[in-house]
DNA sequence: AACGTTTGTGCAATCGATTGCGCGATTGCG
DNA sequence: CGCAATCGCGCAATCGATTGCACAAACGTT
């Protein structure tokens, strides 16, 4: 178990101060240097294999170059690209990420933001799916940089990368509309979801811009972004409205829920009813009827928040706009047709 | 911006020194003291609302709570279970992981392991997957607590967690020759990969315990564990041997290009021609035709290895099995049928 | 030649928590 | 009642890197 070099084993071993080697060793030296003492310490530096200690750094500066990265939870597909997007970027730059899994709960999403602080993270990247939740804002507010996904937080000066859900609501519902169909309902996501908020506003909104009475609308809200609460939302909205075409779902897995539910009960998709999705997750266009959905940029909203905290903390935080969105794709596949009875 | 609170200002606040402080916060206090003075300071304590600094204490113990996670790439679906097993262990126990994605190159992975060392981690758990990386065997062998997954490292004491995979692969070949298959080839995974080299040689094991010419067998490995790879290389089998009836594959998503490539050429599964996967991925059976599969324990080993981990890491290291084999699990689906000419 | 600048390096404090050592006070025992 | 053992707590060093300040040497200027 050999001892780790220090820098003032550098020091030692050049006959030099601990502070010339560290200063020696700072590719942005403040202090001028003779070029012969930079060099000798370089030289033994790496000779004896020096790796600083970025603990007593993180100590003397309060810098950790560390980033917190909250997620509701890393095995939901949608989550795993933007942990990269995120990476690509603050990688290269030297920091390294804490990720954390909120399972979207309150209580543990408090704590978490408590551990990521004590262990001293220069910053916060949040992908935030609970519409309400005042931990992380009262953080940003003591001071901590933030950037958040999906999640706009009134009334603070927090960056926020969204992706434009309404615009691909609108296109999926313009699809379904110029197919012909007129009785177009929503499954719509959990309301306390960013998402499932926002997608269901963008569905009244296209709605409204077409003269439909919003009133009127089918709209089942899902308990969970999963396949069974698609089943049993689907369920719901054959027993609401019998006379439903097309349903328009706030993501692909409920879509694939109220798909298979229509199965057992005897409907083709997209023969007897269209469906559309929402994310175009992995292996998606495997699954049949391969889903028409909106295909969401997972990895490059990450790398965009990356990038929006790293100008942040490098001190240009006032560079970096507070609303980001980023655009959506219409990907038209096989669970859309012409009503039946048009 | 208001300071954070130090050991010294509760120590100021109640007229003790910073040391007994530090005493009566310690949960596993050595040194005896006053239950009025232990009282006092922890009442003080949180009224200050404390929170000890990581950092600080981290350099002086040598410890940071902190455990490096390498992963090829987290967007490869089987991996997040994996972690969410981690740390459903070593969260409750104060750790947090720092997770990196190796994306199997050795370059990389090196980087990484120096990378997590600068960091200080208190060890190492690698879900290994290229067959020789020294990097870490070094780094183990330097005295770093280093557990791994899907990966035994010859000659040395680190402990593995390995998946019967030889068993997973005698399960599927043993239901395709029970099913009356005798002309099954074997689609590869990449061979310096661990998994590809162990199911290979599983599935020969296989072939010769039941009197089959290892030298016959049809096997074309991939290049990568994709659907791309899958595809040339089920290609490839019928252009090798023409009679196969049933093709044992590496993993489902080499499987799900081996079916693909069958329906470009006309061929059904499983009419027409048997499949079996590996893995058992999520919404794996959601694909047609459903995939017989092996289902793997990914968040029990992810947790088994933390367990591990935690062991050595409490001084407990004697305790830890060297070798530790996950059962599997055969998931009977849909693309195996009887031979067409039995 | 005397004096003010620069230039290169050393000194020592600092970040906040931990911990071996030791001192004074209390307790126990004979 | 005296001495030793024990107890409770303070002192100060330590972890390793960073950085403001001081200081000496070298330089330039008049």
């Amino acid at each position: 178990m050999n001892k780790r070099i220090t820098l003032k084993d550098i020091a030692v071993a050049t006959g030099v101060h601990v502070s010339t080697v560290s200063r020696a060793l700072d590719p942005k030296r403040e202090t001028p240097l003779t070029d012969d003492v930079v060099l000798r310490i370089r030289e033994t530096a790496d000779r004896l294999g020096y790796r600083p200690n970025r603990i007593a750094s993180s100590l003397r500066t309060q810098k950790t170059m560390t980033i917190g990265v909250m997620i509701p939870d890393i095995t939901n597909m949608i989550f795993p690209p933007i942990v990269r997007g995120i990476e690509s970027v603050l990688e290269p730059l030297g920091y390294a990420s804490i990720i954390v899994n909120t399972d979207s709960q309150r209580g543990r999403e408090q704590r978490l933001v408590e551990i990521l602080q004590d262990r001293g993270v220069d910053g916060i990247i949040h992908t935030a799916v609970l519409l309400d939740d005042p931990t992380i804002v009262k953080a940003a507010e003591a001071g901590l940089p933030v950037v958040t996904l999906n999640r706009k937080i009134e009334g603070t000066r927090v960056p926020y990368i969204i992706n434009d859900e309404a615009a691909g609501i609108e296109a999926a519902f313009s699809l379904l509309h110029d197919k012909g169909h007129r009785h177009i309902a929503h499954l719509a996501g959990p309301r306390n979801l960013s998402t499932g908020q926002l997608r269901l506003d963008a569905f009244r909104a296209s709605a409204a811009i077409r003269g439909m009475n919003v009133e009127n609308l089918t709209i089942v809200e899902a308990a969970q972004f999963d396949e069974v609460d698609g089943r049993r939302a689907a369920e719901e909205i054959l027993i609401r409205d019998p006379g439903t075409t097309a349903i328009l779902c706030a993501n692909d897995r409920l879509a694939l829920g109220a798909i298979d539910h229509f199965r057992t009960v005897g409907l083709r998709c997209p023969e007897d009813i269209s469906v559309t999705g929402f994310n175009d997750m992995p292996f998606l266009n495997m699954i049949p009827p391969r889903l028409t959905t909106v295909r969401i940029q997972q990895f490059e909203a990450g790398a965009v928040a990356a990038r929006h905290m790293a100008s942040i903390l490098s001190g240009h935080g006032e560079d970096v706009p507070i609303e980001t969105i980023l655009p959506v794709l219409l990907i038209e596949r096989d669970s859309v047709a012409v009503p039946r009875q048009a």
